[in-house]
DNA sequence: GAGGAATGGAGAGTGAAACTCTCCATAACG
DNA sequence: CGTTATGGAGAGTTTCACTCTCCATTCCTC
């Protein structure tokens, strides 16, 4: 019932009247229904489609690129739900190129092996550890190597050496227990693009939620530690 | 003792000298020391200012300019640890203008009020319920309060109404007990600039870690609850 | 000590991304 | 029946993060 023009849709979801078109062009917004040749109307489905676009541009920030490959993940009705979101899940991982010739040398020394090799391995290492069902492809495995790339190269791991992953053991119940949780959420007897649409828009939004609740405990501990004269 | 010319510090980071000399231009990476009109030599700290830089850029995501306030609350000396802290935390927060204009209209319905107000209370009310020692003004409230939005308009909560930041009451002890760690490691006796370095590499790292066995475990979970046909 | 390579410095140019603007022929609304 | 809105498409804009080009030194090697 509720269907309206693109002025509509536009006031609906906030965003101009000028993105909307634009979003129409790049085929990230499905046409309305035609009732003249200069005339469309849009419904239900638009408006939730455009909010799916914000929040992972807003919140995920994700490029329009990325967008549309979620999307497609999401639109593709031959994909089970379970690998529509595997899809989704690879189009939400940042991506880097990963110069494997990232050799550093600390002061005059040179030779140093591939990092991010190594740190793939641990990678394995952890995802068999903690018994993970994670596709060995899965974009996310990079996205944890990265990490402790990262961190080796500060001095978190003995120099040339790479961060041990069981540096992330701990972060395994609570996310696995979270994981459950969202993954409940999804209402059962919805229709597969929006279950497929909720644990997209759950893993964008619970990750920020999960940033900042830690990022909040870092300032309140790191007061704790760190501050001369405590207020309050 | 390893002192170097640009070259150098080039191979040393796997950064083009081109864009050295633009984060030179940029402020964001202080001279070398000089020896001539057109010769300096660069040395540690450089290399690790230059990794800091790479790793809030590519991990963290930050933009240059982003980079460039967390890097003046580090550099800047009158600043007790913990508030330089504070001002790189707000500095890394993803900033997005929140529209109070921002009214959605369901279906032909009006005048919902604004949402992301309603959020930052019930932000408020989760801080003093975990009695979480975070600044009234801190950027990363406008974070979780973000995420309560989202969640709130893909209907996770009443139309109309906000989702519970109770929601999230789950994630505090995971979260505290990382943080905690996080700021244990920071070495103690080195100096103010190397610990602030510290937290604030800590703060993107782990979240990218965190970010990723999140992932992994809603890979986990999707599988054993939508997969028709299971593997392995 | 001559000549090619590297350096610091600064301005101009580039390419991608995400809009935003302008037209225009039609349609709707008052 | 005149103003306003619409779909469609091309062109223009802004921001960002480089990257390129010069140039007057300085270094490094043969």
């Amino acid at each position: 019932m509720s269907s309206v023009k693109i002025a509509g849709l536009s006031t609906a979801t906030g965003v101009t009247v000028a993105t909307l078109k634009y979003y129409l062009r790049e085929g990230l917004l499905h046409a309305g229904a035609a009732t003249a040749v200069n005339q469309a109307e849009y419904d239900e489905s638009h408006v939730r489609r455009v909010r799916l676009i914000r929040a992972l541009v807003e919140l995920g920030r994700l490029s329009l690129a990325d967008v549309g490959a979620v999307l497609a993940a999401v639109d593709d009705d031959r994909l089970p739900v379970h690998d529509a979101f595997g899809v989704a899940q690879d189009a939400m991982v940042p991506h880097r190129p990963h110069d494997s010739a990232d050799r550093v040398g600390e002061g005059a020394g040179e030779g140093e092996a591939d990092l991010y090799e190594l740190a793939l391995t641990e990678v394995d290492r952890f995802v068999r550890r903690h018994d993970l069902d994670v596709r060995p492809d899965a974009a996310v495995r990079s996205m944890l190597a990265d990490a402790i790339v990262s961190l080796s190269r500060f001095g978190w791991a003995p120099s040339g050496q790479v961060v041990d992953a069981s540096l992330f053991d701990g972060l395994v119940p609570p996310a696995m227990a979270e994981a459950e949780f969202e993954i409940d959420s999804v209402p059962d007897p919805a229709d597969r693009a929006e279950q497929v649409e909720y644990t997209v828009v759950g893993t964008v939004v619970f990750e920020v939620a999960n940033a900042a609740v830690r990022r909040m405990a870092l300032e309140h501990h790191s007061r704790r530690r760190f501050a001369r004269t405590r207020r309050r």
